[in-house]
DNA sequence: TCTCGTGTTGACTCTCAACTCAACAATGGC
DNA sequence: GCCATTGTTGAGTTGAGAGTCAACACGAGA
């Protein structure tokens, strides 16, 4: 099994990996323009250098979903890599009554990883109905 | 259907329905001592009467927790009045690779109430199946 | 009336995440 | 050799969350 490579790393390669490879400051740039249209937060280049030397913690949320779409990377891969999930969750439960009850529900019962799966399972089926 | 009482209420409610009353400097101290072994921030009682008057917004989620030992009520009703996350919910996604995954793509599918409703449903059918 | 216990308030502090800024180093073309 | 581009680094900034502290208000009893 290789090695999982880094957050950093991972950017870096596909930063390099475009046609044509992009500078730090083209996709700080980018991202940053990405990124005020819905958060407040900046992203300037010497902070991805940063990222991509693994010497500071993977980004926000916001900024990892830019990175993605502007990397064309997936953006979920992204941000387990980032091991992001706690934050994301702080929202949806502020949203929704359903996923707090769920979620109560779910960690009350201690699921196995295979039950887990079996959830993963339900959730794109109930997925695939919506899109019918 | 009732109007629903403000986490603050429900805490000062608790508070006096104590026996004997708590007064709001010994329901602080006891949170702090509580606290202090688990968590490294205090728990003040000027702090308490703020929330007690919801004029803060709830405190941490240990905070919390240690409330809810204090006064006997249910912790996880606690945490959902404060639209906090379930305290284990942090550990859980930590421990388990599977959680994590269906997480992130059920946050990502932006569920609707019904839709985390059959969430719900699925959930009780694993947990039935297990209990077989 | 004094003061004790209890509760309230405004201003301040502390910590941490998520960045920014100024300066400098390395590399490659001219 | 010069300088333009690209990348790296340490120090500093900013905003939010989670409280603390000093001071004051108010009612009940001695």
């Amino acid at each position: 099994m290789a090695a999982k490579k880094t957050f950093g790393q991972t950017i870096r390669d596909l930063r390099k990996a475009m046609t044509p490879p992009l500078t730090q400051r083209e996709l700080a740039e980018r991202v940053a323009a990405r990124m005020r249209e819905e958060d407040r937060r900046g992203f300037d280049f010497t902070y991805l250098s940063k990222i991509e030397n693994d010497r500071l913690p993977p980004p926000s949320a916001a900024a990892i979903i830019a990175l993605a779409e502007e990397l064309g990377g997936d953006r979920d891969d992204l941000l387990a890599l980032a091991d992001k999930a706690p934050a994301d969750l702080g929202s949806e439960m502020k949203k929704s009554e359903g996923a707090r009850t769920f979620f109560r529900s779910a960690v009350n019962e201690n699921l196995s990883e295979e039950e887990w799966h079996k959830l993963l399972d339900s959730l794109k089926r109930i997925k695939n109905r919506r899109e019918e």
